[in-house]
DNA sequence: GAGTAGATCCTCT
DNA sequence: GAGGATCTACTCA
């Protein structure tokens, strides 16, 4: 029997982003929209580290209107539109003014699965349903609303229901869509499990 | 199959 | 006024 449990803020309020990143793989996402349950299992995500990491909004410090979230307690969601078009899901992570955090990139989906078709507008289910960051976002029916939002709440929430990824499947490797960033750009902060259909990027 | 351009709008300078 | 933690479709081969 499968017992459900929310992440604890303990989770999310260390100080090390990486290994939070990689102990994410295999854990739920659940969104509670309009009384509709849709929720995936992790299978890849990006960590970025704060003030130190040129990928990240919150490089150098700077400090914005958009990105004060990043700078709360660990546990939160920050959610961003980028290019107009797309929302993208992070978990705010370590403590206050501290400003990590941990990009959601794909998910296997578990359940709601009609309703994620539904708000993809998809036929059938395939690997392009919750692939990237920005179609995650969609398939789960968050938007930038949801920023600030605590991961414990009813409406978004991670939780352990105890499956693990065998270590041996968990890979990583450099960050995509950050060229912009120079050497940072190299840094292997993805985590994905490796030969899961739903991971982006490359198949494979 | 691989590579590239366009979409589209909020946020920061 | 510029540009972005992306995605899709279209071209060419």
């Amino acid at each position: 029997m499968k017992v459900m449990k929310k992440l604890s803020l303990d989770f999310y309020r260390r100080e090390n982003v990486l290994q939070i990143a990689e102990e994410l793989l295999g854990k739920l996402l659940v969104a509670n929209k309009d009384g509709i349950i849709t929720s995936g299992r992790i299978v890849e995500c990006e960590a970025y580290a704060g003030a130190t990491d040129k990928a990240s909004h919150a490089y150098g410090g700077k400090r914005t209107n958009r990105n004060k979230v990043m700078y709360e307690d660990g546990g939160l969601a920050y959610v961003y539109l980028c290019y107009g078009i797309h929302h993208l899901f992070n978990v705010v992570t370590h403590s206050k003014d501290i400003p990590h955090a941990i990009l959601i990139r794909s998910l296997e989906p578990v359940k709601g699965i009609e309703e994620m078709l539904r708000r993809t507008e998809k036929k059938q289910i395939d690997n392009t349903l919750v692939r990237g960051p920005g179609n995650v976002s969609k398939a789960l029916g968050i938007y930038t609303t949801d920023t600030g939002t605590s991961l414990r709440s009813k409406n978004i929430y991670l939780s352990d229901d105890g499956f693990m990824y065998p270590k041996r499947e968990i890979f990583s490797s450099p960050r995509i869509g950050v060229d912009y960033a120079g050497s940072d750009a190299l840094l292997p902060y993805r985590f994905y499990i490796k030969g899961n259909p739903f991971v982006s990027g490359k198949p494979r």
